[in-house]
DNA sequence: TCGTTTTTTGTAATGATTATTAAATACTAT
DNA sequence: ATAGTATTTAATAATCATTACAAAAAACGA
């Protein structure tokens, strides 16, 4: 535990972010859970741990890490947005009857088309809609 | 011109909407305006043709087309939608520096994973971020 | 310890979308 | 044609996620 906290701080210095007791409380949380949480998740778990939380300090801790490319975020609705902790590229499937959003693996880096050829392509998105085994 | 509204009635008509002016006048738009518009964008540019316009009406008549599946929306960031009268399948890249939408041709209907073996795909979307060739 | 910077908190403001309801229009049957 | 009914549009209010802002708290450095 105590060397869990270490290992978060030493994340957050790596990225140039100073390691504050909420800022390592949201990347332990994203850590644990890593099922996409949106804001309102984040901020209701970790509120009985830090009575005194403020939401206005997760979206500002959320944008920090974001800026830094610690986590993406995920916009598949025009509501509400979901926070991954795994950046390196794969797919989500969200299922319109729980809400559940899963991951799967696809490789984008070999995507290429020339109608894109003098495009710079920063971020590469894929996700799919549908209905989970588990609501079928 | 005549001839074109009778076209655009009776797409309506196969999607068992009534043909109304306001309904028509958005499909047209659509038709014409295919750079994936958001509803303010719609709003403005019609309202000049039809000062009474209401943007609940372009709500109202954007959803609709929604649910029969003549219109897709476009959720890249979680603040603006954009509408898009082409449903076939395709990818979108979205330039950070003007904002401007732009379609590329990608085939996933034959993308598959075992990893989604138990799911029902009802929908797959893929979208890039970077900078456009007029923006770089 | 004092002054400065950073971080957190609380609240107000923003803005897109939806909900609601009344007005306008289209339709139907007498 | 007319009256009554259903549909569509328009105007406005409500919702809700996110951002902006400013004060309080905490951390830092001399
Ligand atoms: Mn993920
Ligand atoms: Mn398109
Ligand atoms: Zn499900
Ligand atoms: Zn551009």
């Amino acid at each position: 535990m105590e060397l869990l906290f270490k290992d978060l701080s030493a994340e957050l210095k790596n990225r140039r972010i100073h390691p504050s007791y909420q800022r390592i409380k949201v990347l332990d949380y994203l850590n644990k859970n890593q099922c996409h949480p949106t804001v309102d998740q984040i901020f209701k778990d970790l509120q009985r741990e830090i009575p005194t939380l403020s939401k206005s300090t997760i979206y500002n801790t959320l944008n920090l890490f974001l800026k830094s490319g610690l986590i993406k975020v995920i916009n598949i609705e025009n509501n509400d947005a979901h926070y991954d902790i795994i950046t390196k590229n794969h797919g989500h499937f969200k299922c319109e009857s729980c809400g559940k959003i899963f991951n799967f693996s696809i490789d984008l880096n070999t995507f290429t088309t020339e109608e894109l050829s003098g495009f710079k392509i920063i971020d590469k998105n894929v996700y799919f809609k549908g209905i989970c085994p588990r609501c079928l």
